[in-house]
RNA sequence: GUGGGUAUAGCUCAGUUGGUUAGAGCGCCAGAUUGUGAUUCUGGAUGUCGCGGGUUCGAAUCCCGUUACUCACCCCA
């Protein structure tokens, strides 16, 4: 019942069985692809000072102005819940100096903006991502890309596709976008009026904008490519070569921008038909980024993990296919058993065997239906003739076949494997 | 921040033009001769009809507010 005191705040959402199970795979099989490409796990704090944000993502952006959880700690500090995991791993790639000038880390957790729900998007999310810090070079872009397609492959999903694009160098920024607005403004008036008004603000903006009107003056106006300069354009080949002799075939996209201030370079998004509007699983691309006196470069990109789940499920993969190991029941009849099973019951435990028993005196038939919704492979069946002989019976729960075992013949069967 | 849809049992949902004790399926509990599950049969329990107010002789049903869910815009993972 939709009670309001059991509910979580709005666009937040308890992650419970049977979804866990999905998560559960999807961060185990993250964590071995991470391994095999050499990456490793920072936790970095979810609460950071402001101006971390401000600096790093840009302090005009939606993220920063009106989407971050903002709040004032007892001391009066000015801290944000993180909205993304960049700057927050990129403060601790610039804390360790030479140590972790060339650092390769990966972080799997929560993610808050404030901004209204809709598929695809809560308040707290989660991602999974990646950053390779060091000094721009194509090959490095080209190997977390590599890596990024490894990973969806090793979690099951299909049909994703890569949008890649370049946004070249901080220096250029400002002759693209006077060559973009040079283009488009003959056709101002043609634009409905937020449109007009992201022209001032945020050109790139128009270029991927869902409105036919803005589209039809962008099919006009030049790439972002043809507005920068050779060598910006040299990187984003040999990106493209790279991933291509790596038998890797990547579609350039021109229209692709992305809304945070910190990208250099490459860019890059990958896309799932069965996601609805917010149709991105990830986001990806080179930065850099300031702290203090301190520039990081480096390459990363971050799944939103609620996100991937949806596109997963719309491909065939859901929860239930990810469930936790089969169990071992422990059915007891009378005080006496009841008794006995549980030290059984903990020396099973010890030994690695997962199992779980009926606490009470209930009948056996409720408690070997109990033992079948659990998914239990094997029941004991101890009571008082049992204890008796010294004997347990165990029932294969698949065959529906039984044996009555001594203690030795018991543990030797738990030992490979419960039954 | 703006706009649309939704809210009835643990779950999925039905509920006629406002009318008496609000229903179904699944699940749960119990029974179908001895201490054995998943099938079958029989019986049983469970609802502040999201919350608050209003209209009415009478509201799950109409109106207003509110909270949440959901979808889209904006933006983003």
């Amino acid at each position: 019942m939709a009670s309001n005191s059991f509910q979580p705040i709005q666009g937040m959402s308890d992650i419970a069985p049977p979804d866990v199970y999905i998560w559960q795979m999807l961060e185990a099989r993250a964590r071995e692809v991470f391994a095999r490409y050499r990456f490793e796990e920072v936790r970095t704090p979810v609460l950071e000072k402001t101006s971390l944000f401000t600096h790093s993502l840009g302090d005009t952006t939606d993220v920063v102005t009106k989407e971050m959880y903002r709040l004032q700690d007892r001391g009066g500090r000015d801290l944000s819940l993180r909205p993304e995991g960049t700057a927050g791993s990129v403060r601790y790639i610039a804390s360790g100096g030479e140590e972790t000038a060339n650092a390769r880390i990966y972080y799997i957790g929560p993610m808050f903006r404030c901004e209204r729900p809709q598929a695809g998007r809560k308040r707290q999310f989660h991602q999974i991502g990646l950053e390779a810090a060091g000094a721009p070079n194509p090959l490095a872009d080209a190997e977390v890309i590599a890596l990024q397609i490894n990973l969806l492959s090793a979690w099951g999903l299909e049909g994703a596709k890569i949008r890649l694009n370049t946004i070249g160098l901080p220096e250029e920024r400002e002759a693209v976008l006077e060559g973009l607005r040079e283009a488009i403004r003959p056709r101002l008036a043609e634009l409905p009026e937020d449109a007009q008004q992201r022209f001032e603000t945020n050109v790139l903006r128009l270029l991927d904008s869902k409105d036919p009107a803005v589209q039809a003056v962008i099919a006009d106006a030049p790439s972002v490519t043809e507005l920068l300069s050779a060598e910006s354009r040299a990187y984003l080949d040999t990106v493209v070569e790279t991933l291509r002799g790596l038998e890797i075939d990547v579609e350039i996209d021109t229209s692709l921008v992305r809304g945070l201030d910190y990208y250099v370079h490459t860019v890059w998004e990958v896309v799932h038909g069965g996601l609805g509007a917010q149709n991105a699983l990830s986001g990806g691309g080179r930065y850099r980024i300031q702290i203090d006196n301190k520039t990081i470069d480096g390459v990363g990109f971050a799944m939103g993990v609620e996100r991937m789940i949806a596109a997963l499920e719309a491909s065939g993969v859901t929860a239930d296919q990810f469930p936790p190991k089969p169990a071992v029941f422990i059915a007891s009849l009378g005080e006496a058993a009841l008794k006995e099973n549980l030290l059984l019951m903990q020396t099973l435990r010890q030994r690695g065997v997962a199992c779980e028993m009926e606490l009470t005196n209930r009948k056996i038939k409720a408690q070997m239906k109990r033992a079948n919704k659990i998914g239990a492979a094997t029941v004991i069946i101890r009571g008082d003739s049992e204890l008796e002989n010294g004997t347990f019976v165990v029932k294969n729960m698949g065959e529906g076949t039984q044996q009555e075992l001594e203690l030795p013949e018991l543990m030797d069967l738990m030992g490979k494997g419960g039954g």
